[in-house]
DNA sequence: CGTGCTCCATACGGTATCGTATGGAAAGGA
DNA sequence: TCCTTTCCATACGATACCGTATGGAGCACG
């Protein structure tokens, strides 16, 4: 929660700004007020300065807009491949830990700008295929442990789709209940997802115990 | 597609609005411009007439998004009773049924529309009511289905709770393969969804063929 | 014909925002 | 000291929108 510049500091000892405050102002503005809030002299009021610091910095909006699509781009690249590095023979343990850190019980701010983002994307073929990058990306780190389990790549690929899908459809629900009792339910159903599944048209046990 | 003014027709033998031609032409427009894009003004230029006809019909703005927003809320109960009514043995059929409609392939509009109203849901608490309740009114009759195919209430929770994320999370999700490609994988996740899963701390078999 | 009701057009004041133009303060080098 | 560069403030025109005020056309009805 470290502002570039602290209303109480008196201006004549404040920080320059970069472009890298802005997208980090814009950062949370989207979280909360979404892409369509994203306003150049909200911005401005937040960080304390006038829109001509903003000029000076950027061309225009939409250069921000884009400069910001790539710092998320970059940010949830790297932060996949860091969640999903596993040790050998934990990759089981790994997957529950990447439904657990992508929940939106313990990323509620994650998954507002995750959320905004794609929200976005819905008219914007540039934002899309950004999108569509993270998503191939992401879907590939989450293949990869489940293939290190031991299971065929189509299998490996349906399974890494439905913990995605999963994790995401989640945070767009409302859900009604005792907190306890969501994460029991959530422990069931990542279980499931992690877990041993048995093919609809096949005999059980040749690819039950796969992960332990 | 049945505008009720159409631009050809000159003005002397208009249709007069009411209250839910206002509310249709909303729904079209925050399918591809989002909750954000609702504009009186622009709603009025779709409609072929002034502002000064919305503000017969309504009080402000508001007051058209929360007639908006009860309108979607009444069609998808609507809705869900009516995917969700199966034939006695034949629950696993519908349940896949649900999982095909409520698809982004198959229903892109609504998806559109669902995603729209969700992300208003984030930062305004009235609509986040109203999600919740359509959420829990899904998942109950997701999980009445489950529940004919004898799972414990326990699990039919789980699994409709899983089946609802999933669908609305790959709605999200912005994938680059063929089409057929993602055919086959949505088919075999609908599968696992649907048909049997093997308890990750327990003994394959009693819970096992329940859905045929 | 006159009256009232329904439905919409027009005009207006007010706010928020975009992007531009231009001036100015601070700091560092020549 | 003077000049340049960096960074920001201020002022401006233009647009889009909200909500209100008010007039007017058409139709029903006595």
């Amino acid at each position: 929660m470290a502002t570039v510049n602290d209303p109480n500091r008196p201006p004549s000892e404040r920080t320059p700004l970069d472009r890298s405050a802005w997208i980090e102002a814009a950062i949370e503005l989207i979280a909360t007020e979404g892409i369509a809030g994203l306003r150049i002299e909200t911005l401005a009021r937040r960080l304390r300065v006038t829109k001509g610091s903003f000029y000076w910095h950027f061309r225009d909006r939409r250069s921000l807009q884009q400069a910001l699509l790539e710092h998320w781009r970059e940010g949830r690249i790297r932060d996949i491949h860091k969640q999903t590095r596993a040790l050998p023979g934990r990759e089981a343990e790994q997957l529950r830990h990447v439904i657990d850190v992508y929940s939106a019980s313990r990323n509620r701010k994650g998954i507002l700008i995750e959320l905004a983002i794609r929200e976005w994307a819905q008219r914007d073929p540039e934002v899309a295929e950004v999108v569509a990058e993270v998503d191939a990306i992401r879907l590939a780190c989450a293949r990869d442990l489940f293939l290190a389990l031991g299971l065929t790549e189509e299998e490996a690929t349906a399974r890494a789709t439905l913990l995605y899908a999963y994790v995401f459809g989640f945070s767009l629900m409302h859900v009604e209940r005792m907190p306890q009792e969501i994460e029991r339910l959530k422990t069931r159903i990542a279980g499931w997802i992690t877990g041993p599944v048995a093919e609809s048209g096949q005999e059980n046990g040749s690819k039950q115990g796969f992960f332990g």
